[in-house]
DNA sequence: GGAATAGTGTCTCTGAGACACTATCCT
DNA sequence: AGGATAGTGTCTCAGAGACACTATTCC
């Protein structure tokens, strides 16, 4: 039996005819908020490479799960919970030969969403994982975290995965209900944009235009009928409570304040394929359609 | 030496102690427009699995290669193009068991956009390579193409793909100038707003606003200073002619035409993992911030 | 009362859509 | 002239931002 694999022509194999070894991992950036910050989990490794750095928390695929599974099973294994409150999903493919020293790794990125969870106990599997502030690692991108010279450094190239996870948690909130999963399930308006203060970095640009915003969209935060309650710390007038509610996209999106707009998308400036630089015109067919000039 | 691969702590292997073995490979979504219709290059399956039936391009990744270089690869094979015109990203990994029959695959796919080509050349790599318009494929997304009796089946898994690719590239003009990438070097207005119908099924809400848009955004096309021409099939006035610019998104996006916008985003409700449904509450932790109830 | 937080009213400006009109080519 | 495509003007309405004001709590 031949060896041709993949659904297209060009498969390549050794010598041998066989495929070249890969292991496949799942990495797991689960995020939460912390005391208004962007908290990330973290595990410090126990052996070679990187001893004594922190990494993101991840392990083998089986042979008999798919990626889905893994990540939530890694999720559950990390954090206690099951039944997934919150959101999880696969962010990207980071593969890059030499990214670990050992062999060859396929990591597939998956990105959590979960509400705030007590500490990792000591004494279970999680005993050696603890939450970490975005901005106080080594972030590539967040602008606050640059240039800290007590930033962490994380092991392998998870401070990519970090940074693209990041970037896609902030965008998300600009046009889907996803800050809810970052919320216990009644929650407040104010806690809502606490939310998006602490993955922005800045606040919405308005309190009163934020609820009106958030209120326009059906089914994003729906009121929880009777009570109100305070849990600002204790001052100020009652806030309404709220659940989450079916919508699946902010109908008017949330735009991030002005300036991550404006030029940059405030983090990895697109991640496109770039052939090394063509010395003139490409070698190759031409464009059916250029004029001649 | 330890076989803890992965960055966490809690790697998987099986009782030898050696990791899975898994074939990895890149699949191509690579699309383009042809007759004013969103096409995608496919290839026909010579053996089995799927013998005779047509699927996406793709092969293994090399063991000292990155992905998007195998992705790029692939690409150059496949279309004869070097240097890259269009655009080249990664979409999403596809690893579920018994996406193929054979063995273990997990596949990292890419969408290319690219300009009009020539038909492959048969005594090429590329000879059993055709495009196809994506709406005459049984496309579980786009609504032109369900119920059709004639609709192509593709191998394995790739209407997935090609479905996810599909809602990738009409998201992706609207908030990014890569429409352009579907275009030859110099193009009119009236083009770029074929391209957009093309890829949404429907054309831009109104000429003259699509125009204005287009032109808000500076950096997206840029005059080119001389001529103007017709291409629109020689008749009409003559359009001015653009190139592309630096600009790497839209400012005023470009939004699909409401219907798409304003329940289901048209494609994949939302790519999330499920978890199986809880019963009762999680038996694990709660969350910190449950008011008692 | 004063500080702090929640909620409402309303004005202005920008952007999106609709549509009428002009311009320049072809046959 | 008539059809076809390119380009401009302009009106209306919705959404975003700014900001003033009221409401309710704790101290």
């Amino acid at each position: 039996m031949s060896r041709r694999l993949p659904g297209g022509r060009t498969a390549e194999r050794d010598e041998a005819g066989n495929f070249p070894p890969f292991a496949v991992t799942v990495d797991l950036v689960v995020l939460t908020i912390r005391s208004g910050r962007l908290a990330v989990l973290l595990v410090e490794r126990g052996e070679e490479p990187y001893l004594g750095s922190w990494a993101l928390p991840g392990g083998f695929v089986r042979p008999d799960e798919n990626l889905d599974a893994a990540a939530l099973r890694e999720l559950v294994e990390e954090t206690q919970i099951s039944g997934l409150p919150g959101h999880l999903e696969q962010l990207r493919t980071y593969g890059d030969p030499g990214r670990d020293p050992r062999m060859r790794v396929v990591s597939i990125a998956y990105v959590a969403f979960v509400p705030q969870l007590p500490d990792p106990v000591p004494g279970t599997d999680a005993a050696r994982a603890r939450w970490w502030a975005v901005d106080d690692l080594a972030t590539v991108l967040s602008p606050r975290a640059l240039s800290r010279k007590d930033a962490l450094p994380l092991a392998f190239d998870h401070v990519s995965i970090l940074s693209d996870a990041v970037e896609r948690v902030a965008a998300k909130l600009e046009y889907t209900p996803l800050a809810t999963a970052f919320c216990p399930s009644e929650f407040t308006i104010g806690e809502l944009s606490q939310v998006y203060e602490a993955v922005w970095g800045v606040p919405p640009s308005d309190r009163a235009n934020f609820r009106r915003k958030v209120l326009a969209t059906a089914g994003f935060a729906e009121p929880v009928d009777e009570g109100t309650q305070r849990l600002t710390g204790g001052l100020g007038r009652p806030a309404q409570l709220f659940r989450v509610g079916p919508a699946l996209e902010l109908s008017p999106p949330l735009r991030r304040p002005h300036e991550a707009r404006r030029r940059q998308p405030a983090g990895a400036p697109e991640r496109a394929v770039r052939a090394r630089p063509a010395r003139g015109r490409p070698a190759g067919r031409t464009f059916d359609r250029d004029q001649p000039k």
